[in-house]
DNA sequence: AGACTATATCAATATATTTTGATATAGTCA
DNA sequence: TGACTATATCAAAATATATTGATATAGTCT
């Protein structure tokens, strides 16, 4: 007997991209960069000075979050803010709960 | 102006461990494993039945979660049933939520 | 246009993780 | 004891991911 989470496509594809979801945000400068933005948007340059990293490191650990679509951004004379996206977020949080939460409560 | 997140001592930390948790969860067949154990202990010859694993790759996965404290081991005769370690598991998803959440509700 | 700034991209390298195959350990049962 | 079963361990190979260094793009300002 299967166990439920495993049992029907829909679980089984629910897994799969909450998988995906943790994958990115596992990441010490991915979560540290979401964390950030929860207060607001910051440019690359605010980022990569308070995260202490290169800026073409930066840049790449924000197109993985861009990519999968936690962040969005906006173009601004020279600079590009990033921002968080809200709706995404709770979206993977609530399917990442469905997994992770004991059936009993 | 440091973010709220990386502000001081116990955040980073506390930001470190929720990393390495992310970490271990963010595998399909042990997060499928952690999903399982919520209906109840498991013998490693049901998990890599169920998840269609080679045994030796199951016994990996379940010392690597095992290993960060997410499940327990218990002997019984031949076999080994592993249950999940609800506490451990209900500590580090609040942790998560912590990071993850949004300061607005 | 030319010098400058902010960001992105790309190829190469370094590092970490997963997977496989072979073998070891430890308990059971005849 | 010997054959068997369940699980764990280990080294090697395969794969994925992060990091670096160099360079490209695109906007600004004089």
């Amino acid at each position: 007997m299967q166990p439920k989470c495993c049992r029907n496509k829909g679980t089984t594809d629910g897994l799969a991209s909450t998988v995906e979801f943790l994958k990115v945000i596992a990441e010490e400068n991915r979560l540290k960069i979401l964390c950030m933005l929860r207060e607001g948007d910051r440019c690359v340059c605010d980022i990569w000075q308070y995260l202490g990293l290169p800026q073409n490191l930066a840049s790449h650990h924000l197109k993985v979050l861009k990519d999968f679509g936690l962040i969005t951004a906006r173009k601004d004379g020279l600079k590009v803010y990033y921002s968080i996206n809200k709706k995404a977020m709770s979206m993977f949080n609530s399917s990442l709960n469905e997994f992770l939460l004991s059936y009993e409560k």
